[in-house]
DNA sequence: TGCATATGGTTCGATATCGTACTATATAGT
DNA sequence: ACTATATAGTACGATATCGAACCATATGCA
């Protein structure tokens, strides 16, 4: 492998580091059993609309759709989704927040804005968004070519 | 949560995004039923050097003892690495890596080597390399404040 | 219309990850 | 030396993730 190879490869490695790191402060703030995963979700539902489908949903993710299954069937089990048929595709299934759900979503935000503005003051906070446009191009090139 | 924390939020969310992404592109160039979690333990041991402690290692990575102790039975039961009783502590191992172990790496990076050529043509490397020192400084922040 | 194929979702089994509790050994303080 | 505490690793149980197989409904096409 090359120089220029390697500098790749330990790109992918911080980030992967990065993500390690974060996820786990973010998990020590949402309560008790809620899992990053299933908060993503509903900050996904709250900040881009529910009613939307599982499929599309784990699509958004990028995994697999019985993950997603047992995504779902753990915040409906919490009472913070709701499903309901679609209206007019039989096979399909619609996803809604409750109240509990948005409610749930807005705790969990908000206990991550110390942690975060703490960061912002000790790292500056363009130390993170100057990489944004960078990290936006890299992960949409990622995503439409998934099959690399 | 203000815009400036929304920002921040919108950083670890494209981190999380690109590192799904690209542990999916690694995942699937991977023999059979390795794991990316195992290869990564095995270029570490290349990387840095074998002879550490199972300890260090799961220190290294972040992840629980518990975590480490199954990675490196998996990689153990495939022959890729050998586990010793440490020189002068009763209670530790030490882990070497085996020739399977090494030719096992050595196999699996080269089999990246197109990818990332890939990704470096369509992308340009300083598009991601130039974001490699700040990255770096974020991983160490976090790291050295995982209580934050 | 009828049939082949595609799509949305679930079930099931395998494995990864992680927290709690436990064992064995080391170290510190008296 | 003795006891209390700390540390390295494992066992076990719970949950997350994922692939393969399956069912039900939709869609395309003759």
């Amino acid at each position: 492998m090359n120089d220029q190879n390697k500098a790749l490869f330990q790109f992918f490695n911080e980030v992967a580091i990065i993500n390690q790191l974060s996820s786990a402060m973010f998990q020590a703030r949402l309560p008790d059993g809620l899992h990053v995963s299933h908060f993503s979700v509903l900050n996904h539902l709250v900040r881009l609309g529910d009613g939307t489908t599982p499929l599309a949903i784990a699509n958004a993710f990028q995994v697999p759709k019985t993950t997603m299954t047992h995504t779902l069937s753990v915040l409906e089990k919490r009472g913070l989704i709701r499903m309901a048929p679609h209206a007019t595709d039989g096979r399909s299934k619609v996803v809604f927040l409750t109240d509990a759900g948005r409610h749930t979503q807005a705790g969990a935000i908000a206990s991550m804005d110390g942690p975060l503005a703490r960061i912002a003051l000790d790292l500056g906070t363009d130390t993170l968004t100057d990489l944004l446009p960078a990290l936006e191009q890299i992960r949409s090139y990622l995503d439409d070519n998934r099959d690399i």
